[in-house]
RNA sequence: GCGGAAGGCUGGACGGCCGCACCUGCAAGGGUGAGGAAAGUCCGGACUCAGCAAAGCAUCGGUGCCGGGUAACGCCCGGGCAGGGCAACCUGACGGAAAGCGCCACAGAAAACAAACCGCCCGCCAUGCCUGAGGUUCGCCAAGGGAUCACAUGGUGCGGUAAGGGUGAAACGGUGGGGUAAGAGCCCACCGGGGGGCUGGCAACAGUCCCCGCAUGGCAAGCCCCACCAAGGAGCAAUGCCAAAUAGGAACCUCGCGUUCGUCUGAUCCCCUUCGGGGGAUAUCGGGGCAGGGCAGCUUUGGCCUGAGAGGUUCGGGUUGGCAGCAAGAGCCAUGUGGCAACGCAUGGCCCAGAUGAAUGGUCGUCGAUCCUUAGGGCAACCGAAGGGGGACAAAAUCCGGCUUAUAGGCCUUCCGCGCGC
RNA sequence: CGGGGCGUGGCGCAGCUUGGUAGCGCGUCUGUUUUGGGUACAGAAGGUCGUGAGUUCGAAUCUCGCCGCCCCGA
C-alpha cells in the first residue's frame, strides 16, 4: 500500500517545468527552528529566514511559512499565510538557490495589507541579500 | 408620519489572469469545495475501547411551577403564577422557611421560644393642706397628730398594656370605627392571610362558598429536606491494521497457588498376549471438572474469563510515517396531512467540504448598499457633475441536537401607542 | 479533546470557607536624625478587588455569563 518509492516521485513531480526548481514544503518543527538560527532579513510585512542546508539531509529548495497568535485570530493568520505564499509561488522559482530552506514568517496587520507588488519586490531583495 | 414590540431572511455581485485540496478519468478534461455563528467548549447524544449484563441499595451529581415535544437535554413549544410596560410585549435558578441547624453587621428598648427600656394606665405609700411640741441667725426649720373627693410630684408593685417611640433592609397583619382605667382582633367593616368543601381544568392554578380573629420575619445562588432524572471511566491523539525502529524490559503493591477424575488415557511404569489389543498402577508431566479468583462502590442472580496465575500502579526504551475510523446522516428540499405550537407522519426527489505547518485562494478591473470632500443649483429642507474611500463578526478538524457569546449594512412579515388626513 | 488553577495599591501576597472594617511586606512621598548619603524612627498618599449581570438590606467573598494568563493529561 504505502511504497516508499511513491514520495520519491512526489519530490520530483515538478519535473514538467524544467526551468523552476521545485518547491517543497516544510512540515517539522525541528526544520523551523533550524531556520530560526540562520541568517535573517527584515522587510515591512514580513521576515525572510534562509539557511544552506547540509549535505544529504533533502532535495531541491524548500520553503515554510510561520503566523504566530501575534499576528491575530485564524482569520488573520490564513490570510496572512496564503498571501505569503503566493508571493513565494511567484517569486522564488527565479530567485531561490538549490540547497537552501527558507521561512517567512507573517507580521500583524502589514502581511495582510502591504501592498502585493511591492512585496514580490522585497522577498527578491532579501533574497539577494541573504545569497550574498 | 413619528416612536416602539416580536419573528424571519441575507451576510457583497460579475469578469480576466495565476493558483490550492479532494473525487472521477488511461489521458485531455470534468465535478465539488467554510459558517450563522464553523467560535467559546457550557450541556445532551451518536460512535469506540476495556474480560459484563440485570435488579436493589449506598454514594455522588444534576434538574426544580404544570403539561407537551424530542434519541436526549439544563433545549424548545404551550399554559399558569409573579414582576415591569399606556400597549404590542418583555423578564423570571418559579419546590419546601409550622423537619432541623446556622446567619441577620451598624443603629435600635427589642432582630425571632418573644421580651418590656421610655411611655400610657391602675393600686399602695410619702409629700402638699390644717395643726404644731420644740428650735431659731427672726428669713424660717420642724418631731408628732389630723385631713386625703380630685389634682400634682416622687417612690413602689414577680401590677396591667403593647396604641405611640429617634433606629433599621426588615419591628410579630393593614386602614377606619367601636370599646377601655390605659390598651389590645377585645369587637365590627373592608383589605390581606390560613384551613376545608364545591365547580372548571390532564395539571400548575383559577373561581366561588363556609369556617378561623390571625396560629410562628428574611436568607435554601448557607447547610439541608422533598420530588424527579440519569448513572461508572476514558475519549477520534478513542480504536483497528500496515510499515519502520527499539526492546524481547524493570520496580513495587494486592489476592491466590486447594482438591478431584485413570471410563480423558496422551505420557510413564508393571503384567498378560493369538501382537489386533486387554488388565492394572502413578496425580510426576499433558488434559478435563470443581472449589477459589477476576469482570465499575456493595449485595443478589445469570453469564463470561481464568483455573496457577490474575489484577493494578509506576518507571524506562523506540516510533512521531501511512491506511481505515471519515462523510448517506436523529441529512436536506418539496408536496400532502395531524397538531394552537414545538414537532410528528406519509409520498416523491437530491447527494452536499474532508484538510492535517492544516485546501476552499492571490491579484487586477467593472459595478456596488453607503460614506466623505467639493464646483454648481435652491429662501430652506435638500439635490448634486467630478474625485476619493468602500464592507461586520469569524474560518470546518469524528459527527449530530441545543445553549452562550461576537456581528457593519440591507430586506421582509405581523403587531402596538401617538399625531394627521379621508 | 479533557481536566485544574489564578486575576486584590507600582511589585509579591493575605482576606473569600462562615457575605457587613479591604490588610501585610517591599517600593513611593514628606519629616526627623547626619556635614551629606545610607541606615533607623515617625507620618502620609495610593486599590473600578479582571469584566457584565443576578441573589441579598448589603458582594472582593455566593451564583451565572464573558475576557486574559498559567499548568497538567491523552
Amino acid at each position: 500500500m504505502t511504497e516508499p518509492d511513491e514520495q520519491d516521485q512526489k519530490a520530483a513531480s515538478g519535473e514538467p517545468r524544467a526551468a523552476l526548481l521545485p518547491l517543497a514544503v516544510l512540515r517539522k518543527r525541528s526544520d523551523f527552528l533550524k531556520a530560526a538560527r540562520a541568517r535573517r532579513a527584515p522587510c515591512p510585512a514580513f521576515l525572510v529566514q534562509a539557511r544552506k542546508r547540509a549535505d544529504g539531509e533533502a532535495m531541491g529548495m524548500r520553503v515554510g511559512f510561520t503566523c504566530s497568535k501575534k499576528v491575530g485570530n485564524a482569520v488573520a493568520r490564513n490570510r496572512a499565510k496564503r498571501r505569503l505564499r503566493e508571493i513565494a509561488r511567484l517569486v522564488l522559482p527565479r530567485m531561490g538557490q538549490d540547497g537552501y530552506d527558507y521561512v517567512l514568517i507573517g507580521r500583524a496587520e502589514k502581511t495582510a495589507s502591504h501592498e502585493f507588488t511591492a512585496m514580490q519586490a522585497d522577498l527578491a531583495h532579501a533574497l539577494k541579500k541573504l545569497h550574498a
